[in-house]
DNA sequence: GGAGATTTTGACAACCATTTTCATTTTGCC
DNA sequence: GGCAAAATGAAAATGGTTGTCAAAATCTCC
């Protein structure tokens, strides 16, 4: 029974950028949705454990979900001001943190990399206004 | 009036790893200090806003922070097990994270890099476990 | 040195995203 | 249909963090 973790799973493909649980709670209810808040943050669990969607934390704590164009493993680049954002690929990265942590005899290395900026319509923005 | 903001600041420094807002608090208390949760939060608060202080989040939304040895930019390599931090320089990655970018058309890059892994001795532990 | 203004402190309550509980509903299976 | 297992969701609990506000410490000007 996975009617409801799709529902979740199609209202995040629906949105630009990332939403938080209970944006996409909201905007579910708000399209006419029967669904629990629960059921909701448990179907992003879910999906974020497939591998889905992709989490990361808000720097006030708050976890926002993203579904992810693809599967693969890919870190992002974030507007600061509009939130747009773009998925890119690492190898340098990957390849470094695996490096780094060798050096320093940890195992089993994962790492999280987010790249914050401005983007070019944003710059344009600030310099016009 | 800085006195407990140096008492937080020294506790951190004494402190090996990144530490939580409740874990300084508890060791203070524990040390004999009179000091409020409030205000411990209030120190920490302040010294990451003036950069004396690494703030990051842990996978469970927590905030922990730990006095960085040098004011230059650097990334950190956790042990999830121990909590166990080192402090690695990574010119690539900031290379990388300029370029990727710049790719964009996004300016202003910042970024974080978090890396985890299990150090020597935990996994030493684990196998022995 | 002192009165009063200002800042800092901290006990406690409020917040709020997230998780847990648990009774109810739905689904899969025969 | 009927029963067991899984899913659901309303409400309550959790827990880190922040706000409140009165008391205490510190500063300032005389």
């Amino acid at each position: 029974m996975s009617t409801r973790r799709d529902a979740v799973h199609d209202t995040l493909r629906r949105s630009e950028g990332f939403r938080s649980a209970q944006d996409v709670y909201t905007e579910m209810r708000q399209h006419g949705a029967k669904i629990g808040l629960t059921t909701v943050y448990r179907a992003l669990q879910a999906l974020a454990d497939g591998g889905q969607v992709d989490v990361l934390r808000t720097d006030d704590g708050e976890s926002v979900y993203r579904a992810c164009a693809s599967g693969d493993h890919h870190h992002h680049l974030v507007c600061r001001r509009c939130g747009h954002t773009v998925e890119v690929a690492g190898p340098a990265v990957e390849r470094w943190a695996e490096a780094v942590g060798g050096e320093h005899g940890f195992t089993e290395i994962t790492h999280t990399v987010e790249v914050f900026g401005t983007c070019a319509s944003c710059s344009a923005a600030v310099r016009a206004g």
